[in-house]
DNA sequence: TAAATATTTAGACGTTTAGCTAAATGTAGT
DNA sequence: ACTACATTTAGCTAAACGTCTAAATATTTA
C-alpha cells in the first residue's frame, strides 16, 4: 500500500504533475522540460527523481540526451481518471502548446545546430 | 488544476489513505476511526480537515456525532482505479475487519448505552 | 583530448506538514 | 443547567519538502 500512497504523493505537486502531464504528450529531455518549467535544473532533477522512484516515469538514453517518459499503460490509465478531475487546463494547454514547438536541438540558448 | 493536485496530495499520506478506503466501506465517526488509527484525536481531525478541503470526503450530523463519508460517485470511481494498484492489502484488510466489529456506542471505553 | 552541453549531486535555507498534548467548544441526555 | 462524551482548535516540535546555487559527473563532437 505504501508504493500506492507514494504515488499520489509524487503527483501531489503542481511541478510534479505538469511534468507528468507533459510527458504524456511525448517523452521529453531535462533541457525540454527546464524551457517550459520555471525552476532550477537541481529542482527539475529532484523531481525527476522522485517520479522515478514512485515508479511513474522512467528514462532512457537517447544520444546525447537522458529522456523521460511515462512508465506503463496502467499508470497512463490512472492519469486520464485524474485529469478527468481538472477544472483549469489554462496552465497544461500552455505547457502542450510550448512542447509542441520546442526541438531537442534548440534546448541550449548558445550556439545550435540550426542556425 | 491546483484542486487535482491538491486531491493527490491528500491521498498521499498513509494515514490519510486508510481513513479514506475505510470510508469507503462505510460513513464513520471520528470516535470510530480513533479505534483503528493509532494516532491522537487532534492529528485525526485535522487529517479528517485536510481530506474536506480537497473535497475528497464531506460530513453530516448523526445525533451525538459527526459522521464522515466519501464525498460522491465520481472520487468513488477515482478510489477505485487507485485501488487497482495496491499490492498489499494487510493493513487496510485489518482495518476493514475492525470497522466491521465497531459499533457507535462502544466508542467510548468508559460506561456505555449496552452493558 | 578539449570544449561544449546535459544532467545529477551536495549543501543551505525557509516553509510546510504530521504528530503530540492540553484546552476549548459543541451537543445530548438527565 | 450539569455531566459526559465527541470533536475541534491552538501551540509546540521534529522531520520532510521544495527550492536555490555551485560544483561534480557524464557524454558528444570537433
Amino acid at each position: 500500500m505504501e508504493k500506492t500512497v507514494n504515488r499520489m504523493k509524487a503527483l501531489g505537486d503542481l511541478n510534479r504533475f505538469r511534468i507528468v502531464m507533459m510527458l504524456l504528450e511525448r517523452p521529453l529531455c531535462v533541457c525540454e522540460m527546464l524551457e517550459v518549467l520555471d525552476i532550477a535544473g537541481g529542482t527539475l532533477s529532484s523531481h525527476l527523481k522522485v517520479l522515478r522512484s514512485a515508479d511513474i516515469i522512467d528514462q532512457r538514453k537517447d544520444g546525447r540526451w537522458i529522456e523521460y517518459f511515462v512508465r506503463d499503460e496502467k499508470v497512463r490509465d490512472l492519469l486520464a481518471v485524474i485529469d478527468d478531475f481538472i477544472e483549469n487546463r489554462a496552465v497544461l494547454e500552455n505547457d502542450r502548446k510550448k512542447i509542441s514547438v520546442i526541438t531537442r536541438s534548440v534546448c541550449s540558448s548558445g550556439t545550435k545546430v540550426i542556425r
